[in-house]
DNA sequence: ATGGTTGAAGATCAA
């Protein structure tokens, strides 16, 4: 059962993209992040036509989320990260897929800090540290996909220098990721590529940053020890950020059995 | 120190 998550940077213009990864890698799960819309903004038809069932949780201009599945719709769980009633921002989506619990995660970037923005990030983290603690007493098979903002450790990047001051490897941010590591989730990636091997996942638009190689490992998959049991691989699909039109995020992905 | 790019919405913001 291969379990994908793919920031896609507006799924409209992404599309093309979106429909070409599900032909060619036909991930029975597709966690999404930046869908940059919602309503009849998203292109569900196109998606149903594809053979996927899905579960939006969009949002007007920024953020948004959505699960799909392939065959099969996904049995809502959550529209929402729990913890705060004010929070209108559309960053987690939550459903039950095939007997695995599978959550698409859109995380706050967080930049510029210090300002509220990262406030925001660190108090987000929290909320998602407390509900994936009730995750784990579950003690079913769970997959926390999707795009975390956070560069875990120094080889996750490409320069440490570069990004010291952005909120994407501040110490707070890296002590949040960790903490959910010390739960007892496993990251996929780092678990089938251990260090010293660098993975990106992300490249940006901008200074040529994919033609450099400029990268850094911002899109996670943890899973929790029911789903870890169950791991045989994990990896990113960097050949889909050299494309035409392609997103700045490339799909990462794990395989359970 | 700055600027480089993209998407969605719209005369900027977020990333």
């Amino acid at each position: 059962m291969r379990i994908a998550t793919y920031n896609v940077n507006g799924i409209n213009a992404r599309l093309p993209r979106l429909l070409e990864y599900l032909d060619e890698a036909q991930p029975d799960v597709l966690c999404l992040q930046e869908l940059k819309g919602e309503g009849d903004r998203i292109p569900a038809r196109e998606i149903e036509a594809a053979g996927y069932g899905a579960l939006w949780h969009g949002q007007k201009g920024f953020n948004g989320v959505a699960i799909l599945a392939r065959g099969r719709q996904p049995v809502e769980r959550k529209v929402g990260l729990p913890g705060d009633p004010e929070d209108v921002q559309s960053r987690y989506v939550e459903a039950e897929v095939d007997g695995v619990v599978v959550a698409s995660i859109y995380l706050p970037n967080g930049n510029p800090q210090p300002g509220p923005k990262f406030d925001y990030k660190l108090a987000w983290m929290a909320r998602l540290a407390a509900h994936a603690e009730a995750l784990l007493a579950e003690e079913v098979p769970v997959v926390l996909a999707g795009d975390y903002n956070v560069i875990p450790t120094d080889r996750d990047t490409f320069s440490v220098r570069a990004m010291q001051d952005d909120a994407l490897m501040q110490p707070e941010s890296r002590a949040a990721f960790r903490a959910l590591l010390f739960q007892g989730w496993t990251d996929a990636i780092r678990a089938r590529h251990p260090e010293p091997e660098q993975i990106f996942s992300f490249w940006d638009y901008q200074a040529g940053a994919w033609q450099r190689d400029a990268g850094f490992r911002i899109d996670h998959l943890l899973l929790s020890p029911q789903a870890a049991d169950r791991l045989v691989d994990a990896n990113v699909d960097k050949a889909i950020r050299g494309r035409e039109k392609a997103s700045d995020h490339a799909p990462a992905w794990v395989d359970l059995r």
